[in-house]
DNA sequence: AAAGTATAGTTTGATACCAAACTAAAATGG
DNA sequence: CCATTTTAGTTTGGTATCAAACTATACTTT
């Protein structure tokens, strides 16, 4: 993250005393760590400008992509076990933004859709998602966008 | 012959039925959330043979290269509150693996360092922890590593 | 059709984290 | 000097998450 650039930045006037990463400069889970996390306080700042939770947005973009899928599938997709869903998708319901309905054949399984509310809820946060696409692109460059792209989804996909 | 069976069988290690992922397929946020998660999933694995905590791992490593370090600068580097850190430090000093000492001088700040056991601690997490990078260099490839991790201090150093 | 097994979702208990309020110590400046 | 502000670390309160145990329903096997 830039909390140690910030502080020696803040610090001023080379007194700043750097700190040693040893390996750690050098390995990719660490720096992966810190970049998702940097993008992901950027994106929470955007999102709670109109009242939302970065954690809803792909959530609602999902069920909004996939109307009737299964909160076990949703849980999948999204990467999260299936029991952390069950207080957002309560709180989606409450909020009227999401539809649960029983199916008759299977009384088990839940099938969500977006309400209309929903749907106006994603558009304002796929506008946000966009705007910080947006900086991410600037920050990347566009020679580079498509490699890094497949690279983060080839770890996904192959990382034991 | 059962539609379970089929599905099952289909649905084999994980795979199951195609999800639209929309806009979420091309965005840096949600594949770098992604990637993250599944790098620390597989840290965790191999920290958990030696019996240690993956989150331990950048701590003990920037302690030890940075004897004398106080907790708010080692926050900082690792990139959390410094609230987070007291009870890690005081667990690892209740192991006996990390010593903090008050500073005459100024007896609001601890120095931190690591003791024999910590070092001997760290090597075997060290160890690990290359395992973990071989396995990543595999995925990304040579050839890419660089300007993968480039990228990715870029990101952390410059997002907002 | 009864017994056993698998699946969808919820509940519970634990962990890791952050942010804000707090305490103690040090620095500032009037 | 004393009052104010800043700094280092802790405490408190709240959120997000996972894993395992649980409930209800459906499926399989005999």
């Amino acid at each position: 993250m830039s909390a140690a650039l910030d502080r020696r930045a803040r610090n001023g006037e080379g007194s700043a005393k750097p700190v040693n990463f040893g390996p750690l400069a050098n390995w990719i889970g660490f720096n992966l760590r810190m970049a998702q996390e940097a993008t992901f306080q950027a994106f929470s700042r955007l999102s709670l400008e109109i009242g939302e939770n970065p954690g809803r947005f792909a959530t609602l973009t999902l069920i909004g992509r996939n109307p009737g899928i299964s909160q076990t599938e949703l849980s999948h997709a999204n990467g999260r076990d299936k029991s952390s869903l069950t207080p957002v998708v309560e709180d989606l319901v409450r909020r009227g933004l999401v539809q649960r309905k029983r199916l008759s054949s299977d009384r088990r399984t839940y099938r969500l859709s977006l309400t209309t509310d929903g749907k106006k809820v994603l558009t304002q946060l796929t506008r946000c998602a966009r705007r910080h696409e947006r900086n991410l692109d600037r920050i990347i460059g566009l020679r580079d966008r498509k490699r890094f792209l497949q690279i983060l989804k080839k770890i996904s996909a192959e990382v034991e």
